[in-house]
DNA sequence: CCACGGTATGTCAGTGACTGACATCATCAA
DNA sequence: TTGATGATGTCAGTCACTGACATACCGTGG
């Protein structure tokens, strides 16, 4: 009996099933134990059972174990824009995309918590952020434009939500005890309306 | 007669002078020649005439070859708020701070245009850009924060200005011909006021 | 049960960005 | 002249990432 056999009697492959989902956890714990730096893309592979060339093929570049979910939280967004009422200002739409987008958030608030200490003691991986803020503005902008908003007032209102959306973010990963997101958004666009 | 007497007696030491001037026209000629990508720290350090070791003391990265001017642009709105009447609101004192700013590129539009195209065509520039303006962010809020506005509204002034700065600087450079800087900034700060 | 094709993984060699340690050269002042 | 200080050169090394190729897995049709 080979261990081909054995392996699917097991109901697993000689690979061992979700890799990937190994990978992000072996990094997580990693970067916890070290700290990003001092953690190498062998040691996430080691740890997860594979080698550096299979975590180069999941990922990108090293970064990126750290932003596998703003892909979704991003289509979120999107669509929830495209979704809502027509008589919404751009601004409110592209807000609503916002509380969308971190909805997502609302369930890990501890790992989102530990997830930006890392990010914010590492220029590369602030600069990872910052790029994936810039993905979320373009399609903020896009589907504000598929709502029939023109330019420049689609940019600028994209660029304005995820501002909120950034500084909303940054309160709510330092309160001690954490509001709903929602309610972050809202006072954030508040304070944000009220400039002159 | 030694080479450093004959040397001193034509003015210069055996280090040619402006070593960092050198590489930052090096830098421009081969990424216009190849490009960014196809170009490596030794092949820019070889045609400004040092050793790559060299090239890393003066630029902390390969990438910063392309941004030696911007922090010398984030002091100028810096100072500029400051220096701002006092009766202005937050966001027009911000305002201020990045037409002061946008100075520094009124007399070299072509040069600006060139270095965006560079950027715009390779990803971890863009992510260094974003860097760049999340830091001049940062100068921006610091500044309205000793003219005494408060939190969030510093940080949401800082981030529109920067916001308004940005677009309206990829409006500047993509102008068949390009208006006054301060022009678009005004403008584009119109266009942002108008959102509801 | 076997052959086959597409996909995930392993292996290996190589490039280029960046760093630390140390030697050397240049400049200025005592 | 000498000594202090700073800029540069030299060299070895680490690590992120990539291309090429071999191998193992897995579903499908014979």
């Amino acid at each position: 009996m080979s261990v081909t056999v054995i392996a699917r009697l097991l109901r697993m492959g000689r690979w061992k099933p979700d890799a990937r989902g190994r990978m992000l956890g072996a990094a997580m714990e990693l970067f916890a134990e070290r700290g990003y730096e001092q953690t190498t893309a062998g040691d996430i592979a080691e740890r997860a059972g594979v080698t550096e060339r299979t975590f180069f093929r999941h990922f990108a570049d090293k970064r990126e174990v750290l932003f596998d979910s703003s892909g979704t939280m991003q289509r979120m967004a999107h669509d929830a824009i495209l979704a809502a009422p027509d008589d919404l200002s751009p601004l409110d739409a592209a807000l609503v995309g916002m509380v969308a987008g971190g909805g997502l958030l609302e369930d890990i608030h501890d790992h989102a918590v530990h997830r930006s200490r890392i990010i914010a003691a590492n220029q590369p991986l602030q600069e990872r952020e910052l790029l994936k803020l810039a993905s979320m503005v373009d399609a903020t902008a896009e589907a504000l434009r598929t709502r029939g908003v023109p330019e420049p007032t689609a940019s600028l209102a994209a660029h304005s939500a995820v501002t909120v959306f950034h500084v909303a973010f940054a309160h709510w990963v330092s309160a001690p005890t954490p509001p709903p997101f929602a309610t972050c958004i809202t006072e954030t666009a508040a304070a944000l309306r009220a400039l002159r």
